[in-house]
DNA sequence: GAGCACTGC
């Protein structure tokens, strides 16, 4: 006989939630148990599933609540070892029966067979059961009964306190049908004139605590004297899968991420009305300081994280606790074209190598789950095995710098394990040598090429800042240089755009971007560095310290190239000159007769805009020339620069005279 | 009037 939890024996292991009274076990509580035909491979099984260790724990539960609520998901064992184990405890005994709910006929069935199949039993004599125009019990014999709630509600009519049975299992009850509400409506009232009667009510974790406040009846519960013990009228929550335990859902960007919080924050409360069980976090890389470490926080007890993130948590960032991991199966890659000469983030499908990762990210600390939200015929069959290798998607132009840094001379030849696509291979050669960075022979120039490399920055930036140093604005530069390697330095927060806008009108120049990034870097130097300055001008105060931080090592990088710091004192002219020269294959033309503010790039003729975010939105002027493009339904130029087109020929008389340039009236 | 996966140097 396998060991069980006894009444007056001793209580087993429980550990006590301050928060709601829900009851959860710290260690499993059983011991071995043995047989006495010693082990047979149904027992086996039967201690395999996740419920048994919650054996002893369920007993002592529903021998001393009227009520037990057992929250445990598809899979836990609950609906055919439950039954089992009140039987073993002795509830079926002298002619007492259990019974156990189902919203389905083909559950009902399929549960019974396999009850009397593990305790090798006829089906319909120890363990029986009822549908509708189907009685398979033995009035007598039968010790354990499943039956629809239809068919419970139906034998109501006949005996309407149920009197046969000693514990009834609504099973399911978090689908609340509607046979199901009645049922459980009506076994309430059964409750209070039958309390040797034991309600057990399987649900899922959402439901579990609105089930609880339904049967909790203990407020209006008045103790006779000098009765006989009754079972507490509180009702306790079990859990069969221990619910201590993040979840982790990767989605693809900040704008999906956010409404999904939003979203999953509003579902919450609307199903626990007035705390919610779950904290509901964002994770991408543009989050600020403060909401980065509400993901470290250790999750509040009785409560369950929820991190909606990108794909920064699939490898930079470890998570400890996840228990849980939904994968949706995308995440946003990077695409080159080298025709366009334009890096795009597209939402692509993530291969098998992505989604195991992200598999991996759950059970760190104990086993764990993964919910893919695609099919397995699609993982199996559809889903690339692996990525395609960064190489083959991106611009090569720092990878060809550091090459020829490296003295390897042949890149065209050269042995990758991915080769890339020659055309990109091409641009980035042809804009190398443009930039003066390389020479005729594909060669590092001196000193210029040779110093781009040793510069950590893209090899624009790289040549913006060496141009700066020979037109006299190097400490212009560097600053523009720094502040353009962050992600942004103007808050990222909504619905204040209004007043953003304002702020930003403060710094904004003519000039463009790069002027006003100035601007507000002086106010903010004059300011002593306060972050209430930055405060109140909607500018990131965290950006701009690590604007000062790179800033001090391009310093550094600078001296050690001896470049020597000098400032243009505002001549603007000198600065766009300076960028220009390193993102001359940037610009663009607004086209002559268009309403819409459309650009062309001159280099290759697509179709681009100035962003909204840049202050040279609706400005528009006739030349400008872009930092970077992001392309969402339009191709939108990000910190846009306004220039005289001379000054392209002049920067890069070759690159221009191929293109016609000196063609086009100014 | 729109919206920035990630990393490294």
């Amino acid at each position: 006989m396998t060991q069980f939890w006894k009444p007056g024996s001793e209580k087993p292991r429980l550990v006590d939630d301050e928060e709601g009274g829900i009851l959860f076990f710290s260690t499993p509580t059983s011991s071995s148990s043995s047989s006495r035909f010693g082990y047979s491979s149904i027992d086996k099984q039967r201690q395999g599933l996740p419920v048994y260790k919650y054996r002893n724990g369920i007993l002592y539960l529903v021998e001393n609540h009227a009520t037990t609520i057992i929250v445990g998901e598809t899979g836990s064992g609950k609906t055919t070892q439950i039954p089992q184990y009140l039987n073993e405890a002795g509830w079926a005994e002298g002619g007492r029966v259990i019974a156990c709910t189902q919203p389905r006929r083909l559950a009902v069935q399929a549960v019974a067979s396999r009850v009397a199949e593990e305790m090798g039993v006829k089906l319909g004599e120890e363990v029986g059961y009822i549908i509708r125009f189907e009685d398979l019990t033995k009035p007598g014999v039968t010790k354990i009964k499943f039956l629809t709630d239809g068919v419970l509600l139906r034998e109501m009519m006949d005996d309407p306190l149920l009197t046969n049975y000693s514990v009834i299992m609504v099973d399911e009850a978090h689908e609340r049908s509607l046979a199901t509400d009645i049922l459980l409506g009506l076994l309430k009232k059964i409750q209070r004139r039958r309390p040797d009667l034991r309600l057990i009510i399987s649900s899922a974790t959402i439901e579990a605590r609105t089930m609880s406040s339904f049967f909790d009846t203990s407020g209006r519960m008045h103790k006779k004297a000098g009765d006989e013990i009754e079972p507490k009228k509180e009702p306790a929550i079990l859990s069969v899968e221990e619910p201590i335990g993040d979840i982790l859902v990767f989605l693809t960007g900040q704008d999906d991420i956010d409404s999904a919080v939003q979203l999953l924050t509003e579902e919450a409360q609307n199903l626990k009305k007035n705390s919610s069980g779950l904290v509901v976090l964002p994770l991408y890389s543009g989050l600020s300081r403060g909401d980065q470490d509400l993901i470290f926080a250790p999750t509040p007890r009785g409560k369950r994280k929820v991190i909606v993130s990108t794909n920064i948590a699939e490898t930079s960032l470890t998570l400890e606790g996840i228990v849980y991991v939904v994968d949706s199966g995308f995440s946003k890659q990077r695409f080159y074209n080298p025709i366009s000469d334009i890096e795009n983030l597209v939402v692509a499908p993530i291969s098998k190598a992505s989604a195991r990762q992200r598999a991996g990210r759950a059970g760190r600390v104990r086993s764990g789950k993964c919910y893919r939200l695609y099919t397995e015929e699609y993982f199996v069959k559809e889903m690339p095995a692996e990525g395609i290798p960064e190489m083959q998607r991106s611009n090569l132009v720092s990878c060809v710098i550091q090459l020829k840094a490296l003295g390897i001379d042949n890149i065209l030849g050269f042995d990758w394990p991915a080769s890339p696509p020659p055309e990109a291979m091409v641009r980035a050669l042809e804009v190398l040598y443009s930039l003066g960075i390389l020479d005729e022979d594909a060669k590092l120039t001196s000193p210029i090429g040779f110093q781009v490399a040793e510069i950590p920055l893209d090899p624009m930036i790289s040549k913006m800042i060496m141009s700066g140093s020979l037109l006299g604005c190097s400490e212009e530069v560097i600053t523009v240089a720094a502040i353009l390697s962050v992600q942004s330095i103007w808050v990222a927060v909504r619905g204040v755009q209004k007043e953003m806008d304002e702020a930003k009108l403060r710094f904004a120049a003519a000039e463009g971007d790069h002027v006003t990034f100035l601007n507000v870097y002086k106010g903010f130097l004059q300011s002593g560095k306060s972050s209430q300055w930055c405060y109140k001008n909607f500018i990131n105060y965290h950006a701009m310290k690590k604007v000062l931080e790179i800033r001090e090592q391009l310093k550094r990088i600078a001296h050690r190239l001896g470049i020597a710091l000098k400032s243009c004192e505002g001549d603007t002219q000198v600065l766009r000159k300076a960028v220009t020269a390193g993102f001359f294959a940037n610009a663009c033309r607004l086209e002559a007769f268009s309403q819409a503010g459309m650009y062309k790039t001159i280099r290759s003729s697509q179709e681009v805009y100035i962003h909204p975010s840049s202050v040279l939105f609706r400005v528009n002027p006739k030349w400008v020339i872009f930092h970077s493009i992001v392309s969402t339904d339009r191709q939108y130029m990000r910190n846009v620069i306004a220039i005289d087109p001379s000054w392209l020929t002049e920067a890069a008389p070759q690159f221009y005279q191929q293109q016609g340039l000196n063609k086009v009236a100014y």
